[in-house]
DNA sequence: CGCGATGGTGTTTACGTAAACATCAATGCT
DNA sequence: AGCATTGATGTTTACGTAAACACCATCGCG
């Protein structure tokens, strides 16, 4: 056995540039139909039928076959089934920054429904969602064995460069593809008029916003929504924070916030700057909701169980990721053109406990 | 345009049995080399030239044949290069729970590693760590297009109960697959030690465990370090807690917990559940660590900014990600047997603010 | 100036599967 | 009994690609 603690980092190699063919080494394909046939006595074509409609063959055949096949191990080509039927079963799948939050319910989500439909999924994982990036995961994506491309968080990729292979169904989940890709996204002005709504009518004069980072389309439109919500309420405007969606960014930026006694609530763009903001607050003496209100976007897991327990505007992801499959399927599955297909998923504002009237002596001491 | 609003839940088709073909209906397979080479007057063997390597052939042929690909909107059929080649530059993930925790983390550095060579990943996430959905989730991953599979968190499938096929490289995150598959596992045990370690150096008479849920390999061995360890420091065991990694089940668990006067320290099996923990502390105007020391377990993004900052043991997700990875292909591409590999990663207990010294009148009124 | 070497291209073939068609035996019906 | 019908199996072919080989110019060299 060979037992070993890991230590240094790891050599890797940054080769294998997007359009190299797989290397030419012989593949480790085992037993295939023929050689399944030939120890059974029966015609290759009899080994498909077992393997694809066991009933169209006798019952002492299929067992014969059936047993050649478990002796050789035998398992059918994939490939040659897909190059056969001219589909894969298997979607595409580009997300940005796993790891974090939303994002991997919704892939969790595809993950599950296409399962359910009978197709995999492969995924490549953007660090950023620079339309490079996007462009590159792409064309990798494309030249890989899929039947359909699900692009979660195309951000700054516009349609136009996105260099699509001709004829690859592909859906979006991001509303400014209408028109060229259907799509499904959140209500982000819905959610963002109901995180600020909440707070104004709790009493406070004007809520301040931490906003997220400007590459990030989702980011823009709940700033937007939340810059226009409250000038149609005809409140002051303060200038927003601008975060990058980490807990981290919160906090930094909180400390900052923590100062200005003029801050009485806050909306978050999401729910982690919130926990930052949290934290800052805490570390400054300053109390939530009674000092300061805060609200989130999300609902991740923990939303619930900070303290206090965190209001939040609810997104449904799993309804999310589970749209995006049927769209694609049919579009893969029926050729239909939904090009200007869009679908707008609504969200729901969770009141918890961070969020209360204004104390009357405001601004705060 | 077609906006809707969504409401109702999706309706689902549960079809698509594991081993049914997929749908006779015809590929959306586009122009093949043929009619490239047709339409540049070529042989469809320059063509394929071009696409694989251009400089075997004139540049004045090669345009030709680079405008006829454009012109037709040409891109090469990935079944058919498979078949040939043998390989799908793809390969198999297994996960469960995947929006859960350092899970996603690992997936996000496999996927990451993968692309660095070439490589795809193709997905499944399987609701629970059961041996019959792991089963099934790898029958269904073997039938697809991958050339080698990694499995996170095998949990209680066993070698035995795994029906793998055969020739199938295999890679596990679990490291009781130790004989059977190549295995890269956190060293809990260690991290247990370090963490239960911390709290009784700082004088804790002993030291209480929220522990995972008991299909969990990581949470029995969690679960038996520490015991382990408290009996070698020839400390009282107390009755574990049972959660089930959720913040939610730290919460429930934390009320109980809470209300007993003799708890000093809390070793929690994961972040999630310290965080739950903490809120049913809060509420209960318990001081972390004044009252009770809490420490937690992977190092989550957000452990750094709940209040207070968590001292927890981080586990470097990322290098395990990239291990099984060049595991893996190590497998897949020289063929070697690593059956009886093993690679252990070091985890460093990361000690924040919630983690002090009894109060020297312990136990807490 | 003839001959091998070289580079560019076409032709043949194989990868593993499954549809389409062909064959053959057993069965049912008059 | 004779013939159409059915069911089980074998044979041929095509899916799209790329390696292996064959071919033919052109070039360099003695």
């Amino acid at each position: 056995m060979n037992i070993g603690r890991y230590a240094a980092g790891v050599p890797l190699d940054d080769g294998a540039s997007t359009a190299a063919p797989p290397s030419p080494g012989k593949s480790r394909s085992g037993p295939s139909m023929a050689d399944v046939a030939a120890l059974a006595g029966v015609s290759s074509q009899t080994v498909s039928r077992v393997s694809t409609d066991p009933d169209k063959v006798r019952p002492d055949t299929r067992r014969r076959v059936q047993a050649a096949m478990t002796e050789l191990g035998y398992s059918p080509n994939t490939a040659a089934r897909a190059l056969r039927y001219g589909s894969f079963e298997t979607i595409g799948l580009i997300a940005h920054r796993l790891a974090r939050t939303g994002e991997s319910r919704t892939v969790e989500a595809v993950v599950e429904a296409a399962r359910r439909h009978g197709y995999t999924v492969s995924l490549i994982d953007v660090r950023s969602p620079s339309p490079t990036d996007v462009d590159e995961a792409v064309a990798r994506l494309s030249h890989q064995a899929i039947d359909g491309l699900i692009i979660i968080r195309a951000e700054t990729a516009t349609p136009a460069t996105l260099a699509l292979p001709p004829r690859l169904p592909v859906v979006v989940s991001d509303s400014r593809f209408v028109g060229h890709h259907p799509a499904v996204a959140t209500d982000q002005t819905d959610g963002t008029r109901q995180a600020v709504g909440h707070l104004l009518e709790l009493g406070h004069r004007t809520v301040h916003h931490l906003a997220g980072p400007e590459d990030s389309a989702p980011a823009e439109q709940r700033l937007t929504a939340w810059h226009d919500h409250l000038v149609a309420a005809g409140r002051e405007v303060p200038a927003p924070w601008r975060g990058d969606w980490s807990a981290g960014s919160g906090y930094e930026l909180g400390r900052h916030l923590a100062e200005d006694p003029e801050v009485t609530a806050v909306f978050c763009a999401n729910d982690e700057m919130a926990a930052g903001l949290y934290r800052a607050l805490h570390e400054a003496d300053l109390r939530v909701p009674e000092d300061v209100s805060v609200v989130g976007f999300d609902d991740i897991p923990l939303a619930e169980h900070l303290w206090p327990p965190l209001t939040t505007v609810a997104q449904d992801f799993h309804l999310i990721g589970q749209l995006l499959v049927d769209l694609l399927l049919e579009q893969v599955r029926d050729r239909k053109d939904l090009a200007d297909h869009r679908t707008l998923v609504p969200v729901e504002l969770v009141v918890r406990s961070s969020t209360a009237a204004p104390r009357l002596s405001s601004p705060r001491t």
